[in-house]
DNA sequence: GCCTGTGAAGCTATTCACAGCT
DNA sequence: AGCTGTGAATAGCTTCACAGGC
């Protein structure tokens, strides 16, 4: 099992590495994949090292075999189905967004407890209610959830998730969710991450 | 200055002790705030201590003072002044949700390359074209900018901020940007957070 | 007895420094 | 000469363990 970090990376040098494929690039050096994302070499060459992929002195890394490495090892073959729950502007940001990028994660279906989003199709998925969770859950093999409603009802969606047996949640209300052990949540508050940029903003101007 | 970490966590303890508060409560102990927030007791007493407040042994801390403490470490009194920079749905999500709570950091302006949408009041700020980047930073104080526009425009984007003298940027985009030493970056890539959770999910279900 | 505050220990993540290859 | 791969050192963060107070 890789480290978190080195796991947010991959999938950062995987998208780097497939827009230089693109552009008919054969061979790239960590200090370039470096310099493109922000880091050192070293961390570079650490995490490719950590999935077991070696390059050659000379030419560095053959991207399409880097690329190959890298899926080999975060995604095992197999599709994910993800739902979105609240469809708002941040659901329809992030459900736009994802599905246009050819992911083997994808956005499946969304939930909403406004009657005026269910029963049709936006931002390309069709939108739920959230009464149906357990029903559409197991029909539609999803397995993943993106939270994206209002901080009060997110405890009692994410227990209803739970009881439908979903795998894993992208949290982005400031809700804590509390989940049993098998289920992994990766959170995101952005009014963090606002306050603390404006703490260092602060902190490094006087 | 504080390290990142305990930055995060001191503004997730800010609301959470303003919730406490509202709700009519004056003392609180260190894990009542941590398992409303999935930490240790520990955690939360260290995180306190760092910012130099102390509570009592028998009643915990009193929240009104705590949450005074914070406000001192976290906002050094002055108010921030923020622009969003593409209004599609991710910053509409963002400037409705932020400005409906009383923070000291508000957004005052948006910004996008869409003559549909400049000229106008989007989620309750005015729109203006990317052309007014600079007198517009200047005339209304803007340091911060937060960035939900095309990956393709960021960089060059982020230049002429930079020029035009913002302190911080939280970034949206998933492209590594490139500032000079004195501008604070807090960059947020939500495929890297789903793809972290599909790898996850899958290696604790097998 | 149950709380806070905190030195010390333990983990995790990054960087240094350099051996080895071509 | 300039790259990769990696042990060892360092830095950053969390938890342990316990002293001290009410």
């Amino acid at each position: 099992m890789l480290p978190g970090k080195t796991v947010e990376r991959l999938s950062k040098y995987r998208r780097f590495l497939q827009d230089m494929e693109q552009k008919g690039l054969e061979n790239i050096f960590s200090h370039e994949i470096g310099s493109n994302l922000q880091l050192t070499p070293v961390q570079v060459r650490r995490d490719i090292m950590l999935i077991g992929y070696t390059g050659s002195q000379r030419k560095g890394y053959v991207i399409t075999d880097l690329i190959c490495k890298i899926d080999e090892v975060l995604n095992p073959k197999s599709k994910y189905n993800a739902a979105i729950f609240g469809i708002g502007n941040l659901g329809k940001a992030i459900t736009s967004y994802f599905n246009h990028r050819g992911h083997n994660i994808s956005i499946v279906a969304a939930f909403d407890c406004d009657q005026q989003k269910t029963g049709r199709v936006i931002s390309g998925v069709w939108c739920y209610d959230l009464n149906y969770i357990k029903e559409i859950i197991k029909e539609q093999k999803i397995t993943l959830a993106i939270l994206t409603l209002p901080y009060e009802h997110a405890q009692e969606i994410t227990d209803r998730l739970v009881q439908a047996g979903i795998k894993g949640i992208l949290n982005f209300t400031s809700s804590a969710l509390k989940v049993p052990e098998h289920v992994y949540i990766e959170s995101y508050d952005m009014i963090t991450s606002l306050e603390k940029l404006a703490y260092y903003v602060k902190k490094t101007n006087n």
